[in-house]
RNA sequence: CGGGAUGUGGCUCAGCUUGGUAGAGCGCUUGGUUCGGGACUAAGAGGUCGUGGGUCCGAAUCCCACCAUCCCGACCA
């Protein structure tokens, strides 16, 4: 391919609204331009990448026994009124209705659709279990869509979906798929790891986050090195390990101290010059429009995800202050535990036997001697803090630290909570019809094409892996006006792709420096330039963009096999 | 949804305070010179100044509304 004749336009500067590394690039290495927030047009060379990513995934997934099939994106109402997800999804969906007024969503996800698909007929036990995925565009109105790939509101993303005959049956079918997902992040050249993640929307029992370890992720989890404990922060567990509050000398009663103008955290534990660990942070939720006290140590976090689950509730939100003033009486900064009359969740790791200092729940006034197990009556006592990295792991013990990455898998064992309601059953042996037992497993294409950028480039461009290169050679004639080096350029050029091997010409007239740049920007995995020290020696100066350091001076004849070599090598 | 910012050739931005009819660099076209890490030179093309309205003799500039984009927030008492 010639160079020239591409159509990726490249920047020079830094595009305006691009946010992140790999959004940069993509827009710079002209693979991809914008159309609106969240939305995005592949150019061709971003295509290709992509396409590339679906082809490992497609093989993966055929050699893991699931099968292709294609669903639409515009989908009817009524399979997501059915399982009261047309509701649960509220703005993030993209609603519109038919010129008869009928309502469709485009879709965000599709285990409605599947499983509607699959309830419509009535299958045999003996059938299987089976799995069907399909790769498409989804859509999502985020709220703020960000980081180019990354968070976009139009997505193209691989699913899968297991049907099993019962809870036994799906760990195989699981396991299958966690093991075709490791084969396709390793084979796009990613560094990932697997985590524990809360299902959130999707609902189901258990789920494994595939995150790639990126500055610019979207998730944060909390890891163990010692023993390989890691979990997304949203249920991530710990043992506290920083500073306990002074034991509590049972006598003293709990005692209010007027603390005019003092309402954060920091500001109470300087007042009474103690730590932040011997006060008690009271937030005010509304969960499922019901006012909820969460209580937890001072420098710790709720963790909403945790309450949320804790009092079985759906939705959560803080307090406003109106609500606040209405339900405690009180503003925020003086909210406290003792004595009120909503529900109060405590935290596990909040000391039963100590003293705190916490709000008094009247304005400008703390108490100090608060001592849980005897001055607050809890509806539950429970995990609802945020881990922090200096924890230790819940597992082994060991020191536990935080990172963010970007989730670029996820999978889910689904029950029957689709199968159910869109009444998707099969035919026991006993004769009896029973739901599906179902599975369902999500990869982000484009996200992953981000990821691998992310983890994959230098402050000249990307280094793009092997396998999910666009091209894989570019061959840079210098002195394009003289002739033996661009036929010799151009023969190489015929040769690599006579051999299967996609290579670009760069045949554009620039100067060197213009051209070792784009290459560099583009990020091909092998470059070679055809220059004055082939007019000296008949040699091609071969490197990989991911080493430039090693130069091979390659005989001309000897390049192309050299090149094939070189690749089978590298990553 | 709240707060903030921005919107000017393809890109990055200046001009706006103090209204007088639009600029730079990059990119693009053509010619010449260059030719191993973003060359030089000459000549050129290219702009409804986000949209609509208002003020004014006159608006990119001032006022209002809307739209779009980005950032921050919705994370804490």
């Amino acid at each position: 391919m010639y160079l020239s004749k591409i159509f990726a336009p490249r920047l020079r500067e830094v595009p305006q609204d691009a946010d992140t590394v790999s959004g940069q690039l993509m827009l710079r290495a002209g693979l991809l331009r914008k159309s609106a927030s969240g939305i995005y047009t592949y150019l061709n060379l971003g295509l290709r990448v992509k396409q590339r990513i679906e082809t490992i995934v497609r093989e993966e997934m055929d050699s893991h026994g699931a099968q292709e099939i294609l669903m639409p994106l515009l989908m009817p109402a009524e399979p997501w009124q059915a399982t009261g997800r047309w509701d649960l999804y509220g703005d993030e969906m993209f609603k519109l209705t038919d010129r008869k007024g009928r309502p469709f969503c485009l879709g965000p996800t599709h285990e409605e659709m599947v499983t509607s698909v699959v309830g419509a007929e009535r299958h045999s036990y003996k059938e299987l279990p089976f799995n069907l995925y399909h790769i498409t565009n989804k859509y999502r109105d985020e709220i703020r869509p960000r980081y180019g790939l990354i968070r976009s509101r139009e997505f193209v993303m691989l699913d899968a979906y297991s049907f099993d005959r019962d809870e036994t049956a799906v760990e195989a079918s699981y396991a299958l798929m966690v093991e075709a997902y490791n084969n396709i992040f390793h084979r796009v050249g990613l560094t990932f790891r697997p985590i524990q993640a809360d299902s959130g929307a999707i609902g189901g029992s258990s789920s494994h986050e595939f995150t790639v370890l990126a500055e610019n992720g979207e998730c944060s989890y909390a890891a163990c090195d010692a023993c390989g404990y890691a979990a997304n922060l949203e249920i991530a567990r710990a043992q506290r390990s920083s500073a306990l509050p002074p034991a509590a000398d049972s006598v003293t009663a709990m005692e209010t101290v007027a603390t005019p103008a003092i309402h954060s955290i920091v500001e109470v534990a300087q007042f009474f010059g103690v730590d932040a660990a011997a006060t008690l942070k009271s937030i005010l939720y509304i969960v499922d429009n019901k006012p909820v006290l969460a209580v937890v140590s001072g420098d710790d976090d709720v963790n909403e995800t945790k309450l949320r689950k804790v009092v079985h509730g759906q939705e959560d939100r803080l307090a406003t202050d109106d609500e606040l003033m209405a339900t405690l009486g009180v503003h925020a900064g003086s909210v406290g535990p003792a004595g009120v009359s909503v529900p109060v969740v405590v935290d596990a790791s909040v000391q039963q036997e100590a003293a705190y200092i916490a709000g008094a729940g009247a304005d400008g006034f703390h108490v100090r001697n608060l001592v849980p197990d005897r001055d607050l009556k809890p509806a539950f006592v429970a995990d609802i803090r945020t881990v922090r990295a200096g924890d230790c792991c819940p597992v082994c013990g060991k020191l536990l630290h935080t990172a963010t990455g970007i989730e670029v898998g996820h999978t889910f064992k689904l029950g029957t909570k689709y199968s159910v309601p869109l009444h998707a059953s099969f035919v026991d042996e006993d004769g009896s019809e029973k739901p599906y037992v179902m599975g369902c497993y999500g990869i982000g294409i484009g996200r992953t094409m981000a990821a691998v950028i992310e983890q994959h480039h230098d402050d000249k461009g990307i280094i793009w892996p092997t396998a999910v290169a666009p091209y894989e050679v570019i061959v840079i004639p210098l002195n394009k006006g003289d002739d033996a080096v661009w036929h010799a350029a151009l023969d190489l050029h015929d040769a690599l792709e006579k051999a299967g091997v996609s290579a670009v010409i760069d045949d554009r007239e620039e100067s060197a420096g213009v051209k070792f740049n784009d290459a560099d920007l583009l990020g091909f995995p092998v470059q070679v330039v055809v220059g004055n020290s082939f007019l000296k020696t008949g040699n091609f100066e071969v490197t990989l963009r991911g080493n430039k350091a090693d130069k091979n001076s390659v005989p001309a004849h000897e390049a192309p096999a050299f090149i094939e070599d070189l690749m089978r090598t590298s990553p």
